[in-house]
DNA sequence: TGTACATCAGTGAACGCGCGTTCACTGATGTAC
DNA sequence: TGTACATCAGTGAACGCGCGTTCACTGATGTAC
């Protein structure tokens, strides 16, 4: 356990700086010594302040933890927000913000796993769900505006969600199983996975009915969907 | 704590029946009460024996959970096999080993997060890879088969990877984030993820060179084919 | 068929640990008069 | 300008808990002779 100095006590007022420092200690315990290694007194010891300061700050232990956790969030949402304001196109915007957020899991790993793979403890979780709504938002205005473009059909809110399942796969699989043999070229798996999911989801959104053996003739129609895919960025190319 | 009556000692040489109740027990209270509630002493309580005893059969604690992540394993392995093995088409296979992953996952949600939201611990946990890597070897043998048939086109390991980390993203989100505005009908939510991961697959193995702005001509494109889909299937219905 | 004995399947009590949390207390500091 | 005082930002020591794990021991039972 890292022992900072002790900490000089804060002027009269200023009370607030040791919660700020108090989050940003736990944050760095948990990337640098996992879950496990969060404890009171540790994060106290590294602040440089007693064990018991913490509850000045923090009702117990969970409010600190869960006030990691939206701080976190929030970092994430930024992100999102800002690699999908990069691009006009609906669908590429979409893809962005895919693209983003799995980066920031594989980034982050620690963090995501704080995020998305705690394990469910009854209480207080308003704040924390919020927060990941408020995240989701972006996603779900991100499907919209691919539905008003005519690439999906259907609810937008359905749509993001089985876009945002997409992408949690693909960095919380990453991160639980890094023995799979993962392609040397991760960013390449990456911008596939995400490729997939928003392609898929267009496709989904069409067929209608029970699925049908196809096999037999999905390649020629596949063939087909790609090459005039092609042949209309190759048009885009052109000057006009 | 559910205390069971105290256990009739095995007879020589049925040592390994204590074994086998242990683990029965292991994975019963963790689906009851949770991770935290799984401690050598509940374990050892319940199955009628002294606490120590659990050190006859399990080097430590670990090796106990270990043990029972093992046995989930495998009934999740014999699961999708079975699935697969309804289908003669490559594709549908695939669509139905998704399913049984997907639903097994849901009707098993503690289990599920001990095999892929366990935190990592550093240690053996070669036995436990090896399970995982033959519940993957069907997924793999799944798109392999896809990819024979033309349906995907490129590396099967890292088709199978894609596919399994979309599922995974499926289960994942709905065990984490419950109260996410799911669609009312689940099962409906379900088999869109799997047609999603499994088109989505397919059209993305096609494509080549950067990603484009494309909204403006992707959905004349993927109503075409959804079209053409439609018509093949129906085609299919006709007798011959 | 009897019996000594090795082995197997456990038990009971205890150890030490680190954790979250509580409680009574301290001492600096801004403020009212 | 001095000073009493309320308040704020902490501290030190301790409590109780439940956990994984260890150790010396027990008693039933199959087996060799």
């Amino acid at each position: 356990m890292t022992v900072a100095p002790r900490r000089t006590r804060a002027r009269r007022g200023d009370g607030e700086l040791l919660r700020a420092d108090l989050l940003r200690v736990a944050e760095q315990l948990l990337v640098e010594a996992g879950e496990a290694a969060v404890t009171l007194r540790a994060v106290a010891a590294r602040a440089g302040v007693s064990t018991p300061s913490v509850y000045l700050h923090f009702a117990d232990k969970a409010a600190l933890v869960d006030a990691v956790a939206l701080s976190v969030w929030g970092q994430l949402a930024r992100l999102i927000a800002t690699a999908a304001a990069t691009s006009p196109d609906p669908f590429e915007a979409l893809r962005l913000r895919g693209l983003a957020y799995i980066r920031f899991g594989l980034a982050h790993p620690v963090q995501y796993r704080l995020l998305m793979m705690r394990s469910p403890v009854p209480g207080a979780e308003d704040a924390e769900l919020a927060a990941a709504s408020d995240c989701f938002g972006h996603v779900v205005a991100g499907a919209r505006a691919c539905v008003d473009a005519g690439v999906f059909l259907g609810d937008p809110t359905a749509l993001a969600l089985g876009l945002w399942a997409a992408c949690h796969g693909c960095v919380s699989l990453l991160i639980a199983k890094p023995q799979f043999p993962w392609p040397a070229d991760l960013d390449a798996f990456i911008e596939d996975t995400v490729r997939m999911a928003g392609m898929g989801t267009a496709v989904m959104s069409r067929l209608v009915g029970p699925p049908r053996p196809v096999s037999h003739v999905l390649p020629g129609q596949l063939d087909a969907l790609a090459h005039h895919l092609a042949a209309a960025s190759d048009q885009d190319q052109e000057p006009t």
